[in-house]
DNA sequence: CAGCTTTAGTGAACGGCGTAAAGCTTACGG
DNA sequence: CCGTAAGCTTTACGCCGTTCACTAAAGCTG
């Protein structure tokens, strides 16, 4: 066993004597985590501090008191860096949102929706360059990376899973399944296959009602992180309440004032 | 150099002692308008093909057989020749929503309207790295350049105008002004008055109706763009059209399928 | 016409970037 | 104890934006 096996990544499957020997990191792979922590903490603050284009491999070698050739050895470059940050963001925006209807009662759907929507929205305040990196048109030749797809669509399931509750309550006023024409009724199959919903539990309707949700909540949090209207409006917290509002009250969620207002 | 006008192009056509000599523009500064044009050209053919950060001024030079910092004699940096093109896509963004309503009768309100609206999102799947360097999130650290903010306001003013004769024909459901609180209004009043509208021709409810189109909208179509849904929907088009019948009842708009299906 | 001034453009240079190749040092495993 | 591989540095190449000193031409003016 020991001709073969060396993987690049992660070797460390030695342990001789003890059976349970797996479970002990060994020194080697600590310090190896822990520059690799390192690493993506010096690209977060940079890119909170400067933007995307801010995170820069010498920039962070510089920061480390190392060279960018070294980081090499734990990415295969500046892309696979940024994917990899663009991954662990988006498993950090899931659990902020799902985060946020935690401290609610079970069996408050309302109440956790509007909570884990709101939680969106201060998440994208609060990391809006970590945002902008997520939610970014990609330039026309680079392919996506599967680690950031695979924890894109975890976040499209964790957002969608909170409206389960919703719909196993049925008391959606849903538009009927024949008003929605064929073709995008294939596009809702496509859509329903690959988040995990099945046609059985939620109707075209539903899922019809659950993209404009999304849409709307996306279309507006985006603009407000890009300060696309706030030359022209101000605060868009108003705004973002009633939209809240709108946006619900076709999926029968009853509005309800924030918490901590 | 043998004496005079042996210039290929034919140069030399205005007298010297002519009294309106200020309306010709004069051969040097037709020259100069020829290379502003090719470099912006230029700028334009690297980011339709390679995305924002494909736009290089040593490429662009190299491109046109000059080297960079030849350019610098017209633009003061590589952030100056971006905000020209983007002041200069606004306006085409613009000129392609206005022209769709164009060809048809000046009192089809309804028709004009969904044609502006598909245009809007034909022109940016079109012209998709366009799009994104118009709307994308700036960083943190840049500030907005003027030309570009007052293309922007010509843009929301030549979209929102769109709706200008919906309003003066009163037939929308709209919200009553009660319905909406003192803070909103107050971003409303600050949104009307940056885009022309005033709140004796637009009720609050109204405004607050197009703010919710133009949300609808542009989420829509960004993440068309951005090709978020693309993975798991596939073709957007049939979402589209049926977000577009949503977005627009709500104004009192009669959702008509496209003319050319 | 000469002479002066403004303009367009070049060449070299500085610092920053991603990344590939080669070499050095240290720790681990047989 | 020695081979080997991991971690990291040095060097190097080719991009990038931008500055500065400079030339050559064009235009204006006396």
């Amino acid at each position: 066993m020991p001709a073969e096996a060396s993987a690049p990544t992660g070797g460390g499957t030695q342990a001789q004597a003890g059976p349970d020997a797996a479970a002990a990191p060994g020194r080697r792979e600590r310090v190896r985590e822990a520059t690799l922590r390192e690493i993506k903490d010096n690209a977060r603050r940079r890119l909170a501090a400067e933007g995307p284009s801010g995170v820069s491999l010498r920039a962070i070698a510089r920061d480390m008191g190392m060279t960018a050739p070294g980081l090499y050895r734990y990415f295969s470059g500046l892309d696979d860096l940024l994917n990899d940050v663009r991954a662990d963001l988006f498993h950090e925006l899931s659990a902020a949102v799902a985060g946020a209807a935690g401290p609610l009662p079970e069996d408050d759907t309302d109440g956790r929706i509007l909570a884990s929507l709101r939680a969106f929205r201060s998440w994208a305040l609060a990391h809006r360059a970590e945002f902008s990196l997520l939610f970014a048109t990609p330039a026309p030749q680079d392919a996506p990376d599967p680690r950031v797809l695979e924890a894109g669509r975890g976040f499209a399931a964790s957002f969608f899973s909170l409206f389960d509750r919703l719909l196993a309550e049925r008391r959606i006023p849903l538009p009927a399944d024949d008003e929605i024409g064929p073709e995008l009724r294939e596009r809702l199959d496509a859509f329903a296959a690959k988040t995990g919903f099945t046609i059985d539990n939620a109707s075209y309707g539903a899922l019809r009602v659950l993209m404009s949700c999304w849409v709307r909540l996306y279309g507006l949090v985006s603009m407000e992180v890009a300060e696309h209207m706030t030359p022209i409006m101000g605060d868009m917290e108003p705004l973002f309440e009633a939209e809240l509002q709108d946006i619900l009250s076709p999926a029968g969620v009853a509005y309800r004032a924030s918490g901590q207002d």
